[in-house]
RNA sequence: GGGGCGGUAGUUAAGUUGGUUAUAACGCCGGCCUGUCACGCCGGAGGCCGCGGGUUCGAGUCCCGUCCGCCCCGCCA
């Protein structure tokens, strides 16, 4: 037993990374893991590492013999703690990497609570590790200094979205997890009862309704940070179980709830910016996002906006253009500076990505020594090349697409094309975080079976102008809804919702519910609307995303401690996995077909 | 459901037209070393080349299937 044991430390006196000058002489208690051990025979540096960092401590055979000794034992990642004096570095060997590294900790007690085998990745830097293998040791992963700060982060960010929502009077209530499934669109996952043989539970995709029935409960503004579940196909950005800042507010106009939303980025740009950000964001309506962007996410953080050629080629003899604008088409196009070298295949290539589409007359049309270099050049007059290259203020080497086509179609491959040159051309963003609200989406749109869907969700409220027009015409209604835009990402959406019974019921009646169906699924809700219920609103952030941006993530995996893989697995517990004949038959149900 | 990329020591990668004993770096183990901080020097161990089949005298390499991971389309308001 070392003299060590034999007086245990009683917890530690800080952070590790925090010590500085300001600690010189005094005694400290640091507990860690050893990040790396430098052992020169004599003396022996040990970079203890904590949740703040790392510091240097040093066993001094000179200062103690048996410290030395059994400082020699210690290797990566085992778990100590050390009692000892900070000093000053001796001069000329102050680590400026190290925040820390002013000063050392002459170590005069040592205990080793626990040994570790070697580790299968390194804890240090940013090493480049397999993702799957992050995933099953999560727990190490989670070790790293990178990994560790984005979590810090978001829980800053979810403090700061908590302060402030406080301040304005919103009240955090809990919803339930076990519900009943709620029309959001996506598929639900599904619980089974126990107790009633052959029923589920449906695990909220959001928390709607329940909120709804919160401002007709008179809480008039509420909030909740909230896990929400969609059993649907995985993306970087796209999690079967992911966190929503949800909030609602009751006698609200669409912008006091932008305002309360923007005074949240306000400190969010402060927290990762350093810097007081505009309090208003910009606004665009859907039909402006779709026109120069060709999206309804718009990246605005790049140029190559879409411009209207219906005018330029209205006169042409060019048969093809013609005839697409005879049929109603229109023809469309964007300009982006080539900023790499693209052969005349390369480009037939880079624009192919909208093929899936069924775009066939993409064009691109190069300025290159003083004239017009295109598949159609032949096709188009002197006239028309000049004008082209004025609209689009080509210079040499640059490049413009065009599309000719019906105009949905049109405007939707543009947009995926110019978010594909963007990247193929590695154009650099004119600013870090660009923010904005797009507004006035339609109400209804309708799905590739020709049947109506809502576009946001059936509680979103239509422009009161449109109401009368709902059961005649829904497809040209205007909604009350709007998104949360941020570098091309949707990163909230939300709406003023229906307060009447009898428009509630109208849009379900769009939707093509029957009397029953709506009677048996919303029957609760609509009988809720009847006993006072006040107008309201609100919106649902994305907050998986939000930190991801924040933190320059590329996934939102990066910022979840342990996330699903692609196929919706764990890697750290295995789940999903199987369960055992007797719970199947408590629960009355009975497997099909198993891998 | 579909398209693309990847899987080789613990880790990250290389591996040519199929050809002796599958390389390197880092890590690991042992030795030496009193001012390092990616410590240094010397030595060593370490392989189901994802898995299964096929072609071949011979497969990490070619073919088929399959599993796992990633990106995307569909899907997800």
């Amino acid at each position: 037993m070392s003299e060590a044991t034999k007086r245990p430390i009683e917890g530690r006196s800080g952070y590790a990374g925090s010590l500085s000058m300001d600690d010189n002489g005094n005694e400290v208690t640091l507990c860690g893991w050893v990040h790396r051990r430098r052992d020169h025979g004599g003396l022996i540096f040990v970079d203890l590492r904590d949740r703040g960092g790392i510091a240097q401590v040093v066993f001094d055979p000179t200062h103690n013999q048996e410290l030395h000794a059994k400082a020699e034992a210690l290797r990566s990642e085992f778990v100590i703690a050390v009692r000892g004096h900070v000093r000053p570095r001796p001069e000329g060997m102050e680590n400026l990497k190290l925040p820390s590294g002013q000063v050392e900790v002459l170590v005069d007690e040592l205990i080793v609570y626990n040994s570790a085998t070697t580790i299968p990745f390194t804890v240090e830097g940013e090493s480049e590790v397999t993702e799957n293998l992050r995933l099953k040791y999560r727990y190490l992963d989670l070790r790293r200094s990178v990994v560790q700060q984005r979590f810090l982060l978001r829980h800053r960010i979810i403090g700061w979205i908590r302060r402030v929502l406080d301040e304005l009077a919103f009240v955090d209530i809990e919803t339930p997890v076990l519900t009943s499934s709620t029309p959001e669109g996506a598929r639900d996952y599904l619980v089974p009862s126990r107790l009633h043989a052959g029923k589920f539970y449906a695990l909220p995709q959001s928390p709607q309704l329940f909120k709804q029935l919160l401002m007709i409960a008179g809480f008039d503004r509420y909030y909740q940070i909230v896990r929400c579940f969609r059993d649907e196909d995985l993306r970087a950005d796209r999690q079967p179980e992911f966190t929503q800042l949800d909030l609602e507010m009751s006698f609200v106009t669409r912008e006091k709830i932008f305002s309360v939303i923007e005074r949240v980025f306000a400190l969010l740009y402060k927290e990762v910016l350093g810097e007081r950000a505009n309090l208003t964001l910009p606004q665009m309506t859907y039909e402006e996002a779709m026109q120069l962007y060709g999206s309804d996410k718009p990246d605005r953080r790049f140029d190559l906006t879409i411009a209207n050629l219906d005018p330029l080629f209205k006169q042409s003899e060019f048969k093809v253009f013609r005839k697409i604008l005879d049929d109603g088409g229109t023809i469309r196009g964007f300009a982006a500076p080539q900023t790499s070298s693209f052969s005349r295949s390369q480009l037939d290539k880079l624009v192919d990505v909208v093929k899936p589409l069924g775009i066939q007359g993409v064009v691109w049309v190069k300025w290159a020594d003083g004239k017009v270099q295109s598949p159609i050049a032949k096709y188009l007059s002197a006239t028309e090349s000049k004008q082209l290259v004025e609209q689009f203020k080509l210079a040499d080497n640059h490049i413009a697409i065009i599309i000719a086509a019906d105009r949905q179609l049109a405007l939707t491959a543009l947009g995926q094309l110019r978010l594909h040159f963007i990247e193929q051309l590695k154009l650099a963003p004119k600013k870090a975080f660009d923010l904005l609200w797009v507004t006035d989406f339609p109400l209804f749109i309708k799905d590739d079976a020709d049947n109506i869907t809502s576009s946001h969700h059936p509680f979103t409220a239509p422009r009161q102008e449109d109401e009368a027009n709902i059961l005649k015409a829904p497809l040209k209604v205007t909604s009350q809804a709007y998104d949360l835009v941020m570098n091309g990402h949707e990163i909230g959406s939300g709406s003023l919702r229906i307060h009447s019974e009898e428009l509630q019921h109208q849009v379900f009646e769009v939707l093509g519910l029957s009397k029953t169906e709506i009677q048996s699924r919303f029957g609760f809700f609509l009988e809720a609307l009847r006993y006072g219920t006040p107008p309201h609103g609100g919106i649902a952030l994305g907050i998986d995303r939000i930190v991801a941006l924040l933190a320059n993530c590329d996934s939102i995996r990066d910022v979840i401690a342990f996330p699903k893989t692609q196929s919706g697995t764990c890697l750290t517990t295995n789940a999903p996995s199987n369960v055992s004949a007797a719970q199947l038959k408590e629960l009355a149900i009975k497997v099909l077909s198993a891998k």
